[in-house]
DNA sequence: AGAGGTACCTGGCAGC
DNA sequence: TGCTGCCAGGTACCTC
């Protein structure tokens, strides 16, 4: 499901119900994720405050008074605050129980997500450390790419995929933003000027900021922390449009496939 | 360094 | 109806 405009929307969602507010108990029905969830979860969380809820890149932070919970939606992870007594399905792994009766739960079918606790600055996560800009802030732009694609011959939507390079960019918007900058995905990074790392960085900006707008996008099961679906998904001018005409120049669609990930492009607006 | 593959896991859908 | 195979918004890790 999710990438930053959907994390984003889930951390927005969720934030007004558990900032201020104390944690009161921790279920866990799963013990597996992609990782286990630690013992520490269960044990230290409980009775602190949240202080803050955070985003870093695709990850959400739960900040408490001392420690934060370090939550991931993998792909299809969602998170939502219900009344505590909700009977869980069969996928709700965890539950965080609030001093208010409601809980936060996580629920997630595939469970390439995690939910891990740290008790140091969780930017010194060694999950979190390594990560790039965030590219809605400062210290992202067309400079910065540039100079990290120097002497460097991948392709370029594999490079801005590439969670150290910068934060949260994952398929669907990889291709779009790609296709705003007029930017061919197998156009090699030390191909590329300047300018053209400028227009891109605008382009990640854009499509971001609107998707986050429209509540993310919504293809099969992304739901906001009420529910609801997102709207990007009606604006999308590549992803999943293969052999549709381009919303551009007419062309038709072309899609093939970079390292495993299904990739969308208009031949005639974006170059190799 | 980079490219390609694997693994983790379930559900939805197309095709037969 | 039900089976099979493929696909999916992520990421880390492995080998060549």
């Amino acid at each position: 499901m999710p990438e930053l405009p959907e994390v984003e929307t889930t951390r927005r969602g969720i934030a007004p119900y558990l900032e201020g507010i104390r944690v009161s108990r921790v279920i866990a029905r799963t013990g597996n994720l992609r990782l286990p969830v630690p013992r520490e979860l269960l044990e230290e969380l409980p009775g602190r405050k949240i202080l803050k809820v955070d985003r870093r890149g695709k990850y959400i932070l739960l900040r408490t008074t001392s420690g934060t919970v370090i939550l991931h939606l993998g792909m299809s992870g969602h998170l939502r605050i219900v009344p505590a007594i909700t009977p869980p399905g069969k996928h709700d792994h965890l539950d965080f129980i609030l001093e208010t009766s409601l809980a936060l739960r996580f629920t997630d079918p595939r469970r390439f997500g995690l939910a891990l606790w740290t008790d140091e600055e969780p930017y010194n996560h060694p999950l979190l450390m390594g990560i790039g800009p965030e590219p809605l802030l400062n210290g992202f732009d067309g400079n910065y790419l540039f100079h990290k694609s120097r002497k460097r011959t991948l392709a370029i939507k594999q490079f801005i995929m590439d969670s150290h390079i910068v934060a949260g960019v994952g398929n669907i918007y990889a291709n779009e933003a790609l296709f705003r900058a007029g930017i061919h995905p197998l156009r090699s990074v030390g191909a590329i000027s300047r300018e053209r790392y400028t227009r891109l960085a605008q382009s990640l900006r854009d499509v971001l900021c609107e998707a986050i707008e429209l509540g993310g996008t919504t293809l099969r099961d992304f739901h906001d922390s009420e529910g609801k679906p997102g709207y990007f998904a009606l604006n999308l001018d590549v992803y999943g449009r293969g052999g549709e005409p381009c919303h551009k120049c007419g062309v038709t669609i072309q899609a093939t496939r970079q390292g495993g990930r299904a990739t969308y492009f208009c031949k005639a607006c974006q170059r190799r």
